[in-house]
DNA sequence: GGGCAGGTTGACGTGAACGTAAGCAAGACG
DNA sequence: CGTCTTGCTTACGTTCACGTCAACCTGCCC
């Protein structure tokens, strides 16, 4: 059931991407898909992968970034000089996403800091008596 | 002291941005440089406002998104309509951030759970005799 | 008064991440 | 048999956020 063969147009529908982009993500080697025949097929691998790609450009990494950091995610056959270069990068990945996480919570309070101003001033304004 | 002036070298320095780049947000009504003959002099508000689009950045957020989010920053002479619609886009904004936050926390996660795998075969690797 | 550092504008170039369009193959359908 | 849909490849176009470059102004120093 979970290791459902998918079409393109299946995971654009599944994921919200076009094919176009499903494609590109294959020609910079971040996905896989199977051929059956000319055709692409991907399965619960390439749609785990796909996740971790989306969630990784929502946090601002470069599609090369990602790239790497699924290597962390492949306990494929790598040597030991490459799966600790592998944490090395990804190592420096999360250091980022910690700093992230720590300034995404300053921005937050700030901007609901300036929303209730914002609030503030607009209930403030309601109940005077504009000069015009 | 707090209100000092800089020129737009100062100002580079101090952010790690280009000239270029001060130009560019200017342009794009980020910022209000003022002039003294032709040269800029960037006074604490611009810098205020640079900090907050050096930081929207870092988000993903756009530099149109970012430009928004500014005139919450300025409770200069809007009206309500105005004052209205941009707590609007900033609540949305907000929404995207707390998202981002709660999903954050879940990659980083993740992350670290990876991390410690592949040191643990990394170890485990180095304990075993290879094979060739 | 010549030159040069520092700044300015304007136009064009660039890289990342796709979008769009053209053209071909192959199976499904009536 | 034609044509429709789905997918494939190749190639060029686009948007965003700048970088690069040329040409000009402008104090200011010797």
């Amino acid at each position: 059931m979970s290791d459902t063969l998918m079409t393109i147009r299946e995971m654009c529908d599944a994921f919200e991407v076009t094919p176009r982009t499903l494609r590109f993500y294959e020609a910079r080697e971040l996905i896989f898909p199977q051929r059956k025949g000319q055709h692409r097929l991907y399965d619960r691998r390439d749609r785990a992968r796909l996740t971790l790609i989306l969630r990784g450009k929502r946090f601002g990494f470069s599609l090369e970034q990602i790239r790497q950091l699924l290597e962390l995610y492949e306990p494929g056959g790598a040597n030991r000089t490459q799966i600790a270069a592998t944490i090395e990068v990804s190592r420096d990945r999360l250091a980022d996403m910690e700093r992230q996480y720590a300034e995404l919570s300053i921005a937050i309070d700030d901007l609901r800091r300036q929303i209730s101003d914002a609030e503030g001033r607009l209930a403030a304004e309601t109940n005077e008596q504009p000069t015009g």
